[in-house]
DNA sequence: GAGCACTGC
């Protein structure tokens, strides 16, 4: 029976009075709105018509063997094929496409899979192997299916535009793109820009660090391309050596499309467009901060805002407004593209550096943020921080703690405005202040691309919802007696305890429905569930069944289901919050903002018109936030900090933030860096400190990985082996019966050490490297994750390749692969003495009545369930992390004396 | 007695 009663939605179930607007961009709403709803009605009417002819589909000859025969796919594949829409976001639905025909052609891949989330995995280390076959034949073939290509990127809402942004970009370096999902911009703009006159190379003659002598240098030729996430770099990548004809990386000299992200670079010497992840244009720009190889940079997905893209954002606005003497004179373009940004404060942000170019955003703007920090329950440890980093860097003259002298208001409300954003914007909201030509710059020009979605319709809760995973429950049984197939749920819920907890109901109640219904199929999804089980989300629906996915925020942007027409979203999201006091990452339910919500609505419409079910008020829907809180204002900033320092900004409080931490973190965080000595008293970065920003590391890691190199300690590759393990979520698999812990627990005897976490990894790692015939039947034996592992060894490898000037040697790497005997105890206490440089801070002395307190600031703290140690007493522990989730926890854990913290601490 | 999501020369 249909579960009734206590929830349901305005008029009989469902309330309408919200007629979804899908075009997210609200200058462009306004002026279409009319227009669109009636394009929209006809293209919807248009795809109703023709699915009715297309309903069953012959399988395709070409594709079959692969997936593709799917019904699902195919009916989707037809769809873009009719109605001209090449897809050209990046994700998942693309990207498994794309790879299939990879597949098709070539084979050469493995790990083969149908999410995007599955190439998050190891698989893309493997994608180059289809070497040496730049012949002619393959050349030609290459240059037929880009003919093919061409007239579908002629269909993109981009392609109409094309002109406009080649001649923006030739009068103005910066340009700002707002498009929407499917616009093309990704994989268009890149190739626009590639032929222009402006992206040639060009010698000129230039000092090369600023002082030397003069020397002939080239600058320019190649676009760089930053994406958020390695999966979207690598897949756009491929899609546009095939839209350009040519082999893609490294796979022939001749490529010119090439991407770089971790673990895997795929350039060649004629490589004119680059994709790559904003961590590595970081990188980048550490070892060139001119970066002289580019004409342009392309910042895409800005609005996702990771702190990588924040310190990219800031260094780009510097490079723009300044003389470019490194360059010779010659600008770096750069084109900002979107899908819901804030396009006026981006416009202002750019536009600040022209107006005031050393300090375009100043301290005051603080004040604006300030308030979000809501710390008052946490003041125990503060005023003890707080004294201690003023002692260390003095009030007035100290590079940290000056404040702004010449504040602009301006600028406070620029950042006051971009904090807040469009107070009581909703979606369908003009956008009152934001006009392109009001606020255009004679620097900056600016462009609108309408997207391609189909209409979503939103209903809200009269009422708020006290249990979401009840109304959820509810809502999806509503769907599924109200709503005809074919259309799945995809429902956003917060973590893997909600979950399974509706997992279970949906179940129930299932089994008590009407044998005449469609069926419905359960399906979780969430980070930490095994691979073959998240891969059940991609198979297809079976006949007479409707899918119902159970998902975290992972759908949201990693992963795309396809064959969803209704959107459930419980309105709240599990974000991680850093306590700059406590030094404490907390784990909090919070309401979404506006802009994720619209995200989670547009799953719904991606191949036909949807429905989204927010489990909210329409008023609690208009005061949510406008976007999502950048990760800089919610994070651990000391390792952006030492990156900016690393690449010669020693004026932290000038630097043109986006959104400006509050003082209080770059206290924190300057202060973490002058404990490890990675900065001198001066506030200057040291020598440790340019060696730890060099690390893929935090600063606390990397200078674990310093104290090991030290020849009194020599302990390198063990603290290599912990670090690498430490750096991947999940070494260990999550058992949930009783019997498999027990199981695990004798199966694991041999790689465990009663000192604690760091010692148990450290035999791991060297248990499974020493495993020579079939590492994952070890890791089965094991109840380790073999993805995991497989992580794990790519780190160890690029660490142990980045140390080869630090003192060990080819020899010491052979000698300690074939050693086979443990680590002695007095071995291990070495090894966690060297940890303790880098984690003094993170240290935890017991107490009478065995609970454990922090050594500085006296916090409880408990050792997390997932620890060696947990239930176990010693005199104080060591841990590499301190997250709240129902309490405060100590993860990652190993047992040192007092003696050792003291000689770290002094 | 417990696990949002990404990412790095």
């Amino acid at each position: 029976m249909a579960p009734k009663g206590h929830f349901k939605f305005d008029d009989e179930g469902f309330n309408d009075r919200a007629p979804a607007t899908t075009n997210i961009n609200k200058a462009l709403e306004e002026k279409k709105e009319k227009q669109e709803k009636q394009e929209k009605q006809k293209k919807a009417e248009k795809f109703e018509k023709f699915q009715q002819q297309t309903q069953p589909q012959p399988h395709s000859p070409q594709l079959n063997g692969e997936k593709s025969s799917q019904q699902q796919q195919q009916q989707s594949q037809v769809l873009n094929k009719k109605r001209k829409r090449e897809d050209n976001d990046r994700d998942g639905q693309k990207r498994h496409q794309v790879k299939r025909e990879d597949n098709d052609r070539e084979g050469q891949r493995r790990h083969q899979g149908h999410s995007g989330k599955e190439l998050n995995g190891k698989s893309e280390r493997l994608n180059n192997n289809g070497k040496g076959r730049n012949g002619s034949p393959v050349n030609s073939s290459l240059k037929a299916k880009a003919n093919a290509l061409l007239s579908k990127r002629k269909d993109l809402p981009i392609w109409a535009h094309q002109s406009e942004i080649r001649q923006s970009l030739a009068k103005k370096n910066v340009m700002l793109l707002v498009g929407e999902t499917g616009s093309g911009k990704s994989t268009q703009v890149p190739q626009f820009l590639s032929t222009e006159p402006w992206c040639r190379p060009q010698m000129v003659k230039v000092a090369k660090d600023g002082k030397g002598p003069i020397e002939d240098l080239s600058v320019g030729g190649c676009i760089a391309i930053t994406q958020p996430r390695r999966v979207a770099a690598i897949s756009l990548a491929r899609r546009v050596a095939e839209e350009m004809g040519t082999p893609l990386g490294n796979s022939s000299p001749a490529s010119t499309v090439g991407y770089s992200v971790r673990f895997d670079n795929s350039i060649s010497r004629n490589t004119k467009i680059k994709f790559l992840t904003e961590g590595m244009l970081l990188q980048e720009m550490l070892r060139d901060p001119w970066l002289r190889q580019y004409s342009a940079v392309v910042v895409d997905e800005i609005h996702e805002r990771g702190v990588n893209v924040d310190l990219v954002a800031g260094f780009l606005q510097k490079m723009v407004s300044g003389k470019n003497e490194g360059r010779g004179g010659i600008p770096l373009k750069v084109v900002v593209m979107s899908a819901t940004a804030d396009m006026e404060g981006l416009l202002k942000f750019f536009d600040a550096g022209f107006k005031q170019p050393t300090a375009a955003v100043n301290g005051k703007g603080q004040k604006a943020i300030k308030k979000d920090e809501e710390e008052t329950e946490w003041s125990g440890i503060s005023s003890d921080d707080n004294k201690a980093s003023k002692k260390a860097y003095g009030t007035p003259n100290g590079t940290v703690s000056k404040p702004g002298p010449n504040t602009d208001s301006k600028s406070n409300a620029l950042v006051k405005k971009h904090k807040n954003g469009n107070p009581e914007g909703d979606e369908s909201a003009p956008f009152t202040e934001f006009d392109p030509v009001k606020f255009g710059s004679p620097h900056i020009s600016v462009c609108f691309i309408e997207g391609r979605q189909f209409p979503v319709k939103i209903f809200y809760t009269p009422e708020p919802v006290q249990d979401f995973v009840d109304a959820a429950l509810h809502s999806i049984f509503q769907i599924h007696y109200k709503e005809p197939l074919p259309g799945d749920i995809l429902v956003f819920l917060t973590g893997q305890d909600t979950v399974e907890n509706l997992e279970q109901l949906v179940r129930e109640y299932a089994s008590g429905m009407s044998p005449e219904l469609p069926k419905l199929l359960v399906l979780p999804l969430f980070a930490a569930l095994p691979q073959a089980a998240q891969q059940r989300v991609f198979q297809p629906t079976p006949p007479k069944t409707r899918k119902v996915i159970l998902a975290t925020n992972i759908a949201e942007t990693s992963v795309t289901v396809s064959g969803v027409r209704y959107v459930i979203d419980c309105g709240k999201v599990k974000i991680k919050q850093f306590r700059n006091r406590l030094g404490l990452d907390s784990l909090l339910v919070k309401p979404l903002s506006k802009s994720a919500a619209i995200q989670r609505k547009g799953r719904a419409g991606r191949e036909a018109p949807g429905q989204c079910y927010r489990l909210y008020t329409e008023k609690d829907y208009l005061q949510l936030a406008q976007a999502n809180t950048p990760e800089i204002l919610r994070c651990d900033i000391s390792q952006a900090i030492l990156t900016m320092k690393a690449r010669g900004i020693d004026d932290i409080i000038n630097f043109p933030f986006l959104d400006r931490p509050p003082r209080e973190a770059l206290e924190k965080a300057l202060l973490q860096l002058y404990q490890l000595g990675a900065l001198q008293d001066d506030g200057a970065i040291s020598e440790v400190g340019l060696k730890i920003a060099k690390l893929p590391l935090t600063p606390s890691l990397g200078r674990v990985l310093l104290a090991a190199a030290n020849p009194d300690m020599d302990c390198l590759l063990e603290a290599i082996d912990i670090i690498s393990a430490l750096s991947v979520e999940n070494v260990f698999l999550n058992l949930t019966s009783e019997e498999k812990k027990e199981e695990a627990e004798t199966a694991r005897r041999d790689i465990s050490r009663r000192e604690g976490d760091h010692l148990t990894l450290l035999a791991t790692v060297q248990a499974y490297a020493g495993e020579n015939s079939d590492r994952k039947a070890w890791s089965e034996r094991h109840f380790v994750s073999h993805r995991a592992m497989q992580a794990v060894m790519d780190v160890r490898k690029q660490l142990r390749a980045q140390t080869t000037h630090l003192p060990i040697s080819a020899d010491d790497i052979v000698a300690y692969d074939s050693r086979t005997y443990a680590v002695t105890p007095e071995r291990a206490g070495l090894i966690l003495r060297c940890f303790l440089k880098g984690f003094s801070h993170n240290t935890a002395r017991m107490m009478p009545d065995g609970s454990y307190k922090t050594i500085i600031g006296n916090q409880t703290v408990a050792i997390h369930p997932s620890s060696g140690l947990f239930g176990k007493k010693v005199e104080a522990i060591m841990y590499n992390e301190f997250v709240f989730t129902n309490k405060s926890y100590a993860r990652g854990v190993s047992g040192v004396q007092m003696d050792w913290v003291g000689e770290a601490l002094a």
